[in-house]
DNA sequence: TATGAATGAGCTTTCATTCAT
DNA sequence: CATGAATGAAAGCTCATTCAT
């Protein structure tokens, strides 16, 4: 956790510092970060980053608070689901934030993944009902909003369901940026996002497609839309 | 790669080696392993490893190849699949022995998996059809097989599918340990085999059937057979 | 180059540093050198050392640098020879700054000895004329003049006798010492210069005389001053 | 001084070694030389060597005393300079002896002259006469016996001059292989012997002319035989 | 006698952290 | 609060030498 003074610093200078500190982490993981690197590359001195942080873990953590408000930041940004969005369409939604998140910030992204599998936090417990929660906890609420609403096959194991959906959603995008292929650098410096690419698109249908296949109740899906 | 004099040793002092070595990448990755705890733990002279091998890189690349080759073995030990096994049994079998490889060798597993987000290798191209190939290229073959036989759905993207089913097969294992809890550490010391425990079985079917329906042309599942 | 923290130092500090440096590559040269000695000598911790300088060949190639500034500095003490000066005099000139060079500085001449082994420049082309410099060029330019105006045989061979001086003002030195024996310790700390004892310029004239007996056109020598 | 091992050895064998070591010495000094290139290059067991020497130092002064031999040898193998020769006649025949060395065995000449920059032995006094004696005693033999016959100016401080010739020998070399230039490598490989090259012979015509006016005390000189 | 694996002291270099200014 | 010089523990790696076979 930062020192106050690190949040009494000018907010280009913090950013300066944050930025440094995503470019290291993104590269290098904890353990082998270079603390040299993000000094010298966000412009302060060695001493002042000790007025800031307790040592180097303690500004990693500190990135990772970022990694997760970022990820708030964009679910703001984007447009809020209509409240009386379905399961799967909120599904589609809650996986599409996390594959947006990767292509517009890889680079928290890859910090998010190492540390993912760094530090497994495969499920937790509810404090309020004690039940068993998967990954972030969004998966497993929506699942079991979809059991409520008879949206799932009653067969499924939500709780591995959840976990299942986490992974995919975490991962997947990797595979659509290689998937899109060149296309991927001409969009990366652009000002079309990759996430509203056509192919993008279809691929993600497909991917909803088989998952609500997979776990629904009664599939609603469209069958013949698709070609290779 | 070694040079020859480590495969000159003596097994159970190449086998030290390993182990230390396994240990300490499981640990740390490669580049904040720490070449000081591999030789301690080995009970080796520091002098003596340069014997071994070129540098700590070279180490981590042999300690890969061992990874490979205890998978490999796992496979050769495990019940070879009836031939005439269809498209799903196939891939319960794939699968299964990446769930098995993980619960047998969680640190072989691990020291993989952090390989994995380091150097990604999402998909590559068939040297022979010039195709995409996902992941290892195990499951993109067995699903253009299970096109051929018509037992997939035509709609899926085999190709996506095949990158999906890599990463379940591969991060699966972690989510079952959790789940069976507390019998897991019981279990692990013993003789009776993580992956033979009824839960994880019941999971694993539960987790084959989601996968049928998602993608099967005719799914066959056992819709009523599980309850959490 | 040094890193500018270097030149930042104190001047007892860096002073510190560069005699340490002197001490052990006089002894040892760039290869055997050990940066341990020099840390240990100079009292800067290890970490230190390389605020100041890229790696130990960084340094030494500094040291070089102090060799080279010391002579110039030598010859800035010494008196200017007055500009008429005749060739044989400017040579006794040039000659004499090597020696006394030699002496004053033992273990900088030392380690441009040894530099001149390993990397020996023989000779270099003058960008300006094209023609071929031997040595340092100071002689090689010097003999040239003296072909101008007369002062050398004609058959001389300008070139070679230029790359033979510099050997004698380069080597001569340490026989100097040699020659006057115990009387040289005793001078070695005192304020009185070994340069200046009257053996060391007789032996000076002498040397001088064959020099000149061997390439003046017309020799002036004092033939008859000189006795064992 | 290598243990009797060492004597016992096959000449080839013996031969390996000692050209492996050349060839290490002559590149790296004692102190930064590695016993690892010599036995990997000489095709022996590291245990091997140290059957036939004490270490590598023992090595090295074994190095150093076949320099001796194999100049001795090439002395022998030189016509015998006719026994009237006059003192510049046997002078010219001494530096060529050191030139034709150098020129023939550069990796030899070169651990010599490390050798003599690392442990400069000026002088040393005859065990007979008690007298000094320049260098390797040669030259100070030779000026002794021309101030005998009056072949020597009678002014000329023999003790040096015979330093200086000694240095004139040894390094002189260098300087005619950079001379001719190209033509060297063109006759490195082949039969013909640099030294009777015609433009070092000239080049070694006008160096002695040199030395017999600077030192003679009727010098007969080819004066004006010569061009640059 | 020949071997080469085993050794560990010692090397250069890195880097998080401290602290005087 | 800002700075950057100073530090030294610890890292990867080298290599002369020993010793069991």
């Amino acid at each position: 956790m930062p020192k106050t003074t690190f949040y009494n610093l000018s907010a280009t200078r913090r950013a300066r510092i944050e930025e440094a500190a995503i470019d290291e982490f993104c590269k290098n993981g904890l353990r082998s970060a270079v603390l040299n690197n993000i000094v010298a590359n966000s412009g302060i001195a060695k001493g002042s980053f000790y007025q800031y942080f307790e040592n180097l873990e303690d500004l990693y953590a500190h990135v990772l608070t970022l990694v997760q408000k970022r990820k708030t930041d964009l679910v703001a940004s984007l447009e809020t689901p209509n409240s009386i969005m379905d399961t799967f369409g909120y599904l589609r939604w809650l996986i599409q934030i996390s594959v947006v998140f990767m292509l517009r910030e890889p680079r928290l992204a890859k910090i998010e993944q190492r540390d993912f599998v760094d530090h497994p936090v495969i499920n937790s417990i509810d404090p309020e009902t004690g039940e068993r929660i998967s990954g972030d906890g969004r998966f497993h609420a929506l699942l079991t909003q979809g059991v409520l609403h008879d949206d799932l096959a009653t067969w499924v194991d939500t709780d591995m369901a959840a976990y299942v959906l986490n992974l995919i959603a975490n991962l997947i995008a990797p595979y659509m940026v290689d998937r899109i292929g060149d296309k991927a650098s001409s969009l990366a410096d652009g000002s079309v996002d990759i996430a509203y690419d056509p192919l993008v698109q279809a691929l993600f249908d497909n991917l909803m497609d088989i998952i609500e296949a997979g776990i629904a109740r009664d599939p609603q899906i469209r069958k013949d839309f698709y070609s290779k």
